[in-house]
DNA sequence: GCCATCTTGTACTGAACAGTCAAAGATAGT
DNA sequence: ACTATCTTTGACTGTTCAGTACAAGATGGC
């Protein structure tokens, strides 16, 4: 059959990226992962060419998809570095309850199952990561503080943002999970107040 | 041969539990696990039963082991629940340092893998987060601050936990790791100094 | 309308998997 | 010393896996 695509990539990438979202890089089988996206085998490696560049496409996607989401929402509050993170963390918990796709983080699963990963993805993975780090600490960079405890900072948020994925992922409400937000946020306020009283009074 | 038992099953969970934590419960094969604790398949199934009996022996194991050092740490400071949080997140990251065990955490994996594995096992990791989350309450009670406030603080330290052993698996360093624990310690302490200059005006 | 080119479905391959089984051998109670 | 009981070894089962090969069929340029 065909002599052109009978299906859009990206509708397909997306049903992909479930399910490697859902059950992880092993678990995700090329059976699973094909009637999914409503592709055959020859179809997946015509396209993508394996396992391992498929999953890359799909990091790929989860990282196009919801990087635009977190762009506007700190660029959203671009006067207000405590604002722009609690609006980051406010995009991660609304996927996070967002019935429609699964629970947790596609890339915290991924850097969580990272040792099993080929040295690409692997690679590809911690490259996201950073992507994220770098974005937050870009809407932080405005504040007056100490760069040092900006990066602390943007380190801090990415890893809450795993920690408010791997809590889903056992089950915690969206209650719990909105506080531990909350509470983050309290954290970036007083850090950012506290290095501002200090820039203030030491240089 | 034989007509007892080869092998101390304590030392042979031990290995297996690497094995776990390292690959996580589907990449962890039968004959990986068995070539690691030097046990034969008959060994694994007359002892423990199965792969899913196994894994969850393996769980226990590794609570006990780190559970104990985390109620050690806490004790210690039992009369100071910012030093008692701070040595927690001290045993959390003395573990990850220490090269003669993976990086990361096996629970925190698990949790991250809940949705593959099977009914029972999931249940006994939740069963474990809890028991942990109950331990890190357990030493924030004496302090004078709102239970509900004891009860997000707990969550938060725990979700601090998880987002360490992520980060650790996707490669973050010794320093960034420390740096995020301290940023905790002092969400607890602020919070903590909050609820009580509350209590103190409010009632 | 013809043909080179691409896509797709299916069947196949060899490997890895969890779990079962029976035979061989060691032990301990008698 | 005999024997019932247990452990261990290694082979075997059927399934599932990723990846490959190929034939059938559709497309678009000419």
């Amino acid at each position: 059959m065909s002599g052109r695509k009978q299906f859009d990539v990206g509708v397909a990438l997306d049903q992909a990226m479930r399910v490697f979202w859902q059950r992880g890089y092993t678990d995700a089988s090329l059976d699973v992962l094909g009637a999914a996206a409503g592709l055959g085998r020859g179809s997946i490696y015509g396209t993508f060419g394996g396992k391992d560049a498929l999953f890359r496409r799909c990091l790929d996607r989860y990282a196009a998809t919801y990087g635009a989401q977190y762009e506007e929402a700190l660029a959203a509050h671009s006067d207000d570095p405590v604002r722009a993170i609690e609006a980051f963390l406010d995009v991660v918990l609304a996927r996070i309850a967002d019935p429609s796709v699964p629970t947790g983080c596609l890339i915290a699963q991924s850097a969580a199952q990272s040792a099993i990963l080929g040295e690409e993805s692997r690679g590809h993975v911690r490259t996201l990561l950073d992507i994220q780090r770098r974005r937050v600490r870009g809407a932080l960079a405005a504040a007056p503080a100490d760069p040092r405890v900006l990066d602390e900072l943007a380190v801090f948020v990415v890893g809450i943002n795993q920690s408010l994925a791997v809590l889903s992922r056992a089950g915690a409400s969206d209650a719990e999970l909105r506080s531990v937000a909350r509470l983050a946020r309290t954290t970036v306020a007083d850090t950012l107040a506290r290095a501002a009283a200090g820039e203030a009074a030491g240089g």
